[in-house]
DNA sequence: ATGAAAGCGCTAACAC
DNA sequence: GTGTTAGCGCTTTCAT
């Protein structure tokens, strides 16, 4: 390999001062127009590039922003984890990812002191920890929180709008005919305010608005979200007798595998039965039949947590100021497994 | 935030040198008992965590792979992502993934000394690269390249088996029944060996040993291959009236698209059309009907990537050594898509 | 407009 | 077994 060029061999080379080869590769005041262009030469000649982890370790930070989540395998974090590097990197950092694999014990570990301090900032999306694992002043570096889960301390959070959205599948369904409407993935409410627990309670909301009963049979819980559980959890469900003749799953991945299930049972989408998914993810559109689902703005949602992230970071404000929150918007994209009037122009 | 303690602060309080907390942080040998209690005692007592941005700064290394991939849509590049970095953390590296976009540009400009320089090593997948672009000396760190792409310089190359994997595909629609197999993402062949021109080797050489003609316009191209590419090259095969009874599609995710435009003609699957994907994507798993796919066995391409890479790191060893080029095994993995007997024991 | 000095936190090398 | 010295490449501070 090349070998490895420093200011110092810039400097040499054009006949100045390190300092000066740095203000000029930094784009700093304070160099005149010829010695400029003598430094730009030599770094050209040399090839110099520079040493981003010196000047990290100088400036006491690291340039990472570690974002902490369950896991990568479906759509929904690989493309929240593209979209908030693609912003870190516009303003100088990157993002790391960190899967917790979605346990409390992997979620404390990487809340450890010694994983979290090569980060300068955090985006954590908690999907087990509670509020008294963890405090904001505890964590040691500026955090915002994404998800529903409520933590102490104060933390920045920003959240999809989960009841709201909720609602919003399930008013659709009991428009399009539905009264039986099963909840895959549903939770009962024990006051934990977790993505499911949330959505049960959209969903019940809107039972209650449209006079319908719930038939607590038909709210399935689910310990994950992937297609095999919406498999599973519709095949148990049938295999109970419990009619139904709508299904609001949890997620788009879920909601895959109990569109497979359907199939398998020989019943019609949307005919026998609509379906609504949660999350917009891309593949939605090519199922067969097309997902209606709840898109919950996440392009906005990574565009205010990174802002919010690197005021923290760069203010070094992580303890002072009020702790913001901010909920997203959700809206509904009307496909082919509820009935209704046509889509509306997504 | 919490003030940031430093070895001497661990030191002074242990009333040792700071060489000799370094020693047992690091568990290196030269230690009594009794002082490492002294020392692990003071560092509890202060929540000392050591600095990695000053290690690596120290050691010259940033303790960063570089991934380069076209993209994070699809499940591939995710699940890549996360093997390889548990890889790599296992190791005391992280990977960070930087998206080329899968253009030319893009992928030249992942490669500039300044967007490499951080990184202690690099797996390169590239999409678009020719051989004259690159040479393994000109990047200035240890790469392993990923994929079929072939660049100059003498790069070490972890390869799936392309030709392999599409002619298994092929042969399999063949003793389905199959005779006019469309190949959705066919390329002609110029001598570049990318994916698609090796998977339509492969197409090719099944046909020839089964000694089926190829129609040519069959071979349909496609710029990429997503799922809407997938849906769109069907529709237009579809639109000219060229008649089909098997797809072998280039990846999961096209074969999805195709899939859903299959559906939407009316045309059944497996009675009238028989359709394979490449990948082994798990969401085949749960399609309707259950996609029939090759699995290029990922798991075990992860595992030699990195294990190359790293070796070349810790050896310093970039530019000396032969360069190695290693395939793997591509095995089928039969499902409801096809027409044959059972599926094997997957 | 330019330079000299100092030091960020860590560890290799060499005393003792 | 433990301490001292020196320096990685950079930038802040203070001179000039």
């Amino acid at each position: 390999m090349g070998v490895v060029v420093t200011m110092s061999d810039v400097a040499r080379e054009a006949g100045v001062s390190k300092m000066t080869v740095s203000n000029v590769v930094n784009g700093r005041a304070g160099a005149s127009r010829e010695t400029r262009a003598r430094v730009l030469a030599a770094v050209q000649r040399l090839g110099y590039v520079v040493n981003t982890t010196a000047r990290h370790f100088r400036a006491g930070r690291s340039g990472a922003i570690g974002l902490l989540v369950p896991h990568l395998d479906g759509p929904y974090y690989a493309h929240l984890t593209a979209r908030l590097d693609t912003l870190a990197r516009s303003r100088g950092y990157h993002v790391i990812v960190e899967r917790t694999g979605a346990s409390r014990e992997g979620e404390l570990a990487a809340l450890e002191p010694e994983r979290v301090r090569p980060y300068d900032g955090l985006v954590f999306s908690p999907v087990q920890l509670e509020p008294a694992d963890v405090t904001a002043a505890g964590v040691g570096v500026p955090t915002v929180l994404l998800g529903e889960r409520r933590l102490a301390g104060a933390f920045d959070h920003v959240m999809m709008d989960n009841i709201g959205g909720a609602e919003l599948a399930t008013a659709h369904l009991i428009e399009g005919g539905a009264r039986r409407i099963a909840l895959v993935g549903g939770r009962q409410d024990r006051g934990v305010d977790d993505m499911a627990t949330l959505r049960t309670r959209g969903y019940r909301q809107a039972h209650a608005r449209a006079g319908v009963a719930v038939d607590e049979r038909l709210v399935v819980d689910a310990d994950s979200f992937t297609t095999r559980d919406g498999y599973e959890v519709l095949m148990r469900l049938h295999g109970q007798g419990v009619p139904f003749d709508g299904v609001f799953v949890l997620t788009d991945a879920a909601a895959m595998g109990v569109l497979r299930a359907l199939a398998d049972l020989g019943r019609r989408v949307p005919e026998d039965v609509q379906v609504v998914g949660f999350d917009n993810d891309l593949e939605g559109e090519y199922l067969v039949p097309r997902l209606t689902t709840i898109d919950p703005d996440n392009d906005s949602m990574a565009v205010h947590i990174m802002e919010l992230l690197l005021e923290r970071v760069e203010k070094q404000a992580s303890g002072r100021g009020e702790a913001v929150e901010l909920v997203m918007t959700a809206r509904l994209v009307a496909r082919e497994s509820t009935r209704s009037p046509a889509a509306p122009p997504s």
